[in-house]
RNA sequence: GGGGGAUUUCCCGAGUGGCCAAAGGGGACAGACUGUAAAUCUGCUGGCACCGCCUUCGGUGGUUCGAAUCCACCAUCCCCCA
């Protein structure tokens, strides 16, 4: 099987501009891409992960990826997908934004002897003119078409200005220029980038009359129709500091059912022989395909051994016997415990379990913290600092938290 | 530039002078049931010293015994006309 059929196979093609040109290209290795990445956080996360990964798999296949950071246009903001204009961010946090991105791409793609390119955009995009860069891209583009555009289509009504407006227009330069400058011949991303990334195939042809081609990625959805990826307090992050490996196995470990076998076959490059196998699953034979899953994410981003850790933290704290050498840890000194002891409503704010006081009532009160296997009955217990010595207490919030309090 | 409208707690959205920490829904969180799943049912959802007090309804001032509600100005957004 070749790429672009193992890449249908694996669901990861949502659109393309020409496929039987694309199909040609990438199975042959002929292919230069580029993927943009917006630095608008320091850290990648999932949806980058994918992107990644696709940048990965086309580059074993021969083709050379080109990472573009998008500290140029960062700068503006894509109004793709946002109900609300994007916070401005200054240009040193984008530039520190950049070399974070940079730092962990490095890690998964090979950028050695001309493999693959990492460019900033800025480079071309900051040295632009306005007047020059009317005159020379402007009548290429057509309100007309760009307000039918569907990124621009749901901000009508809430408002859309200028400045997000011209996105595209940058975004369709930056092809246009490494078309140019790096024979970039196709275009990588997501799927709600579909209308940028045809303004760059577009200007190119009106421009120099040739062709480029554009090809995105399906979103990661979950059954509900929502982004993966994401947690109530946000992204689940590829930075260890961030999203620890432990929280980033849980999360995948703890998919719906009906979402595994997709971010298997997405996500993972696992052989599609052994995924089809596992289609037949059912039931709770679905919770091994997820270990499957989360282990193999969790490998691919922070190493085998982070990876063997997570999945034995994970394995013995939901089989009951409570190891707890790798549960987030929080560490208590003797200010937290003034007069010797800590009430559980302290306790469980100290470690951020709960946000309030408030908080920490209501869920001792319905019965959700259970301390060292023992429910808490009471608001008012209160726990002495020779309990925190060795291994300290084991705090579980719900079902799944899992905490650890210690002395030091 | 002119005219009209909007801004409410995580989100949507009720509330037009006291009974408002603010209906209803969604989401989140917890309990039961389970497979660390889904569905369902229940509870819960500003803070605290929790039968009480404190801080919230775009911002700043004002009217009033009392304001999310009335007035003035400012900000942001939407619609119509240019």
């Amino acid at each position: 099987m070749k790429i672009y059929e193992e890449l249908v196979a694996r669901g990861l093609i949502a659109q393309v501009t020409n496929e039987e040109e694309i199909r040609e290209m990438v199975n042959n290795g002929k292919a230069t891409f580029y993927i943009g990445f917006d630095c608008t956080a320091d850290s990648l996360h999932v949806g980058h992960f994918m992107a990644l990964c696709l940048m990965k798999r086309l580059q074993m296949a021969g083709n050379k990826p080109i990472a573009l950071i998008g500290d140029g246009t960062t700068l503006i903001g894509d109004p793709s997908g946002r109900t609300d204009m994007r916070q401005m961010l200054t240009p040193e946090v984008i530039k520190y934004n950049a070399e974070c991105f940079k730092r962990q791409m490095e890690k998964f793609i090979d950028f050695s002897d001309d493999k693959a390119l990492m460019l900033y955009n800025s480079e071309w995009l900051k040295p632009l003119n306005y007047i020059e860069l009317l005159r020379e891209v402007g009548g290429c583009f057509s309100v007309n078409n760009m307000l039918r555009a569907e990124c621009y289509k749901q901000r009508m009504e809430k408002g859309l200005s200028f400045l997000e407006f011209n996105y595209m227009i940058m975004q369709s330069y930056d092809f246009y220029y490494m078309f140019q400058h790096y024979g970039c011949n196709m275009q990588f991303g997501g799927n709600d980038q579909w209308s940028n990334m045809l303004g760059g195939t577009e200007l190119i042809r009106r421009k120099l009359g040739k062709d480029a081609h554009a090809m995105t990625i399906t979103l990661l959805l979950n059954s509900e129709g929502k982004k993966m990826g994401k947690t109530a307090s946000g992204a689940v992050w590829l930075d260890p500091n961030k999203t620890s490996p432990f929280e980033f196995y849980q999360y995948w470990r703890n998919v719906d059912d009906a979402d595994v076998l997709k971010c298997i076959r997405m996500l993972t490059f696992l052989p599609l022989e052994e995924i089809d196998k596992m289609d037949g699953w059912e039931g709770s034979q679905l919770n091994d395909a997820k270990e499957i899953l989360a282990f193999e994410l969790t490998r691919m981003i922070h190493g085998e051994e982070e990876a063997q850790k997570a999945k034995e933290a994970s394995r013995a704290l939901f089989s009951g016997t409570g190891s707890s050498e790798h549960m987030p840890t929080t560490e208590l000194t003797n200010d937290d415990l003034g007069g010797g002891q800590i009430n559980i409503l302290n306790l469980l704010v100290k470690c951020e379990l709960c946000a309030s006081k408030g908080e920490a009532r209501r869920l001792v009160q319905q019965g959700g913290v259970t301390i060292n296997d023992k429910k808490v009955e009471s608001i008012d217990d209160v726990f002495g600092c020779e309990q925190f010595t060795g291994d300290g207490l084991v705090i579980r919030k719900g079902k799944k938290v899992y905490h650890r309090a210690i002395m030091i």
